[in-house]
DNA sequence: TAATAGGGTTGCATTTTAAAACCAGATTCA
DNA sequence: TGAATCTGGTTTTAAAATGCAACCCTATTA
């Protein structure tokens, strides 16, 4: 049967991951960001199949992650570029390099350095923090009672939990 | 044909992706993360099929973002319960979180308000960060020449980016 | 002894996916 | 003018993945 979709989960996680979970939409934003922007680049760069990226771009497209611009050039020519929206995933992008990088590091490569233009100087973790910017780890943090995020049991309150 | 798989991508967002990047595997290393442990609770809330569930978890212990614990209850009785590996992806989930609350907010529902246990002040939205703390956009970062990450033209050097 | 709970596995129909071939408008080349 | 090329797709076909329901086995409870 069909794949489940998630569009109008109660569930944040799961109407985020309708629209970037599969398999490809992350690595067409993550080119998108390292600058890629024609439909070409994005076919030789990720070694798609080309229906299947007019399906994911389409769908980023509709989704606002992307905007598709007709820049006239050279005939017919479309660019895609990131919304603010898709630039938001800035985030979990560099979080899940993060996480490939440390779990699973390629033997041949070095870890990806990423650094701020201005300083030159290597970016942080990405991490939970407090207010004060502090980091949390999961079992620093609770949600409080009357949330509606916490319907399907959000907090620790079973007696195995914790 | 069969889906792609990344194991031995040279890009680590990939070979994440590889691991958790499918519709189910997040939202279960999330529901762990609520405190889920046990085979019917997560297929119960996830509502997700029995075969793939096993084989979601299966993957996942293969991948040791969980492990499979015999606890010897009620006859035969295991819990799935998060490694190391698998509670360093709370980033990535708060972060899939909370783009999901911003962009595609649920009408009936309160964005979820997770606190710090300790003060229960509200956590920061996650950020990328430069060394001191401060919040960086994809435009303020670059990829110094040298990297081998930089391969599929990481820095913006093409005459179109920027 | 039967019913039930936990943790699966198996069969089967439906979708998705990947690969490659094909298509159509615009542009450059000869 | 006409052929080759570039760009951005659509179509076709076969292999996987998914969802559902039924089944299985062990252990516990009624």
């Amino acid at each position: 049967m069909a794949r489940k979709r998630f569009d109008d989960s109660s569930c944040s996680v799961a109407r985020a991951l309708n629209e970037v979970g599969d398999w490809w939409s992350l690595l067409v934003v993550l080119h998108a960001m390292y600058g890629t922007r024609r439909f070409v680049d994005f076919q030789q760069e990720l070694g798609i199949a080309r229906n299947i990226l007019c399906d994911r771009l389409a769908r980023l497209v509709d989704n606002e992650v992307l905007k598709k611009v007709d820049v006239g050039e050279h005939g017919s020519r479309f660019e895609y570029r990131l919304t603010e929206k898709g630039r938001d995933l800035f985030p979990i992008v560099i979080a899940l390099r993060q996480w490939g990088d440390k779990w699973n590091p390629a033997p041949d490569q070095t870890p990806l350095d990423l650094r701020d233009r201005e300083t030159g100087r290597t970016i942080r973790q990405v991490e939970v923090q407090d207010a004060d910017g502090h980091p949390l780890t999961v079992r620093d943090v609770f949600v409080p009672e009357g949330n509606s995020a916490s319907e399907h049991k959000a907090s620790e309150s079973k007696k195995k939990a914790g």
